[in-house]
DNA sequence: CCGTAAAAAGACAAAATACTCCTTAATCTA
DNA sequence: TAGATTAAGGAGTATTTTGTCTTTTTACGG
């Protein structure tokens, strides 16, 4: 599933962000498999493998082998915020890095775009740390709002 | 020059914005030959010429061949804006494309982050939409800002 | 204790991006 | 007109990201 043009979030990071509000959504306490939750948002199973062990490791989600294992939310979805998710996939750098690529660029040695590109660079950090995984599953539970390509998921 | 972490633009695009700006510093209207940007900005003169044919393919710069030849801008600094160089390089999708990647993504499908998104999207979009290469000509011969990753560079 | 189901781990393949090199075309200068 | 200089174009390389496949480890259920 590669789409083809540049986004400000890699595919691995989308992919983590949508297990995780799918998560979210289905929260009993109960773990689900990543089989299941690759069927559901139709994602590869092996890369949805990879990218929900970087979850994992940062203690936002936590696994177990076996029948009836799987992962789930270490905390309720009202508790964890999207830039967690991201910052655990992508790292920080998209809120952290210059817009001209020039390394160590910061308010010591900025670089022209500085001050334009920090301001933007807020309100980013802003919104993903205003955002709950909650917010999404209630925005999406009351709008019927889709979480995969063809609209077809259904809400718990 | 390979930075390795994840951007909000493409190294081709931070390339053609920085080209742009120096461009904008020394305009008188004579052409200044890659070579010499390259240097300047201590950029792949071979992969900058590329970066470059596609800003002349879009009508922001034009160039010459031939001893004496070189690109120059086809407009004032002070007439283009960050958004056609980010656009005739890197493309409209980082401000069109949906945060969670679903194709089609928009007010008629949303997806449960797309509000939120969007909002995010017009202040970055905003912000390329109002900076003018002049504007970052102004700002860095101001407060001598630097242009290359080791901050040598002289404004004009 | 055994078979099965699931995550974890690692090797591998494909695609996209970033970069290099070589040849060709255009234009200037002598 | 000839030689030099410079952009354009195309082919090839390297690295990263994305995705696949196989094996190993862990836990459940009979």
């Amino acid at each position: 599933m590669l789409f083809v043009d540049f986004m400000l979030l890699s595919s691995a990071c989308v992919y983590g962000l949508r297990a995780s509000v799918y998560l979210a959504s289905v929260s009993d306490d109960s773990y689900v498999s990543i089989t299941k939750i690759s069927e559901e948002l139709d994602i590869s199973r092996h890369f949805l493998t990879k990218v929900l062990q970087k979850l994992t490791d940062n203690d936002i989600m936590e696994s177990m082998k076996g029948p009836k294992g799987g992962v789930r939310l270490t905390r309720p979805g009202d508790e964890i915020v999207l830039l967690e998710i991201v910052a655990a996939i992508d790292g920080m750098d998209i809120l952290t890095e210059c817009a001209l690529g020039l390394p160590g660029c910061g308010t010591a040695k900025p670089c022209p775009i500085h001050d334009q590109w920090a301001d933007t660079r807020d309100e980013i950090r802003q919104m993903l740390t205003e955002t709950t995984l909650r917010n999404l599953v209630d925005r999406g539970k009351a709008g019927n709002l889709r979480l995969t390509e063809e609209g077809e998921f259904k809400w718990a």
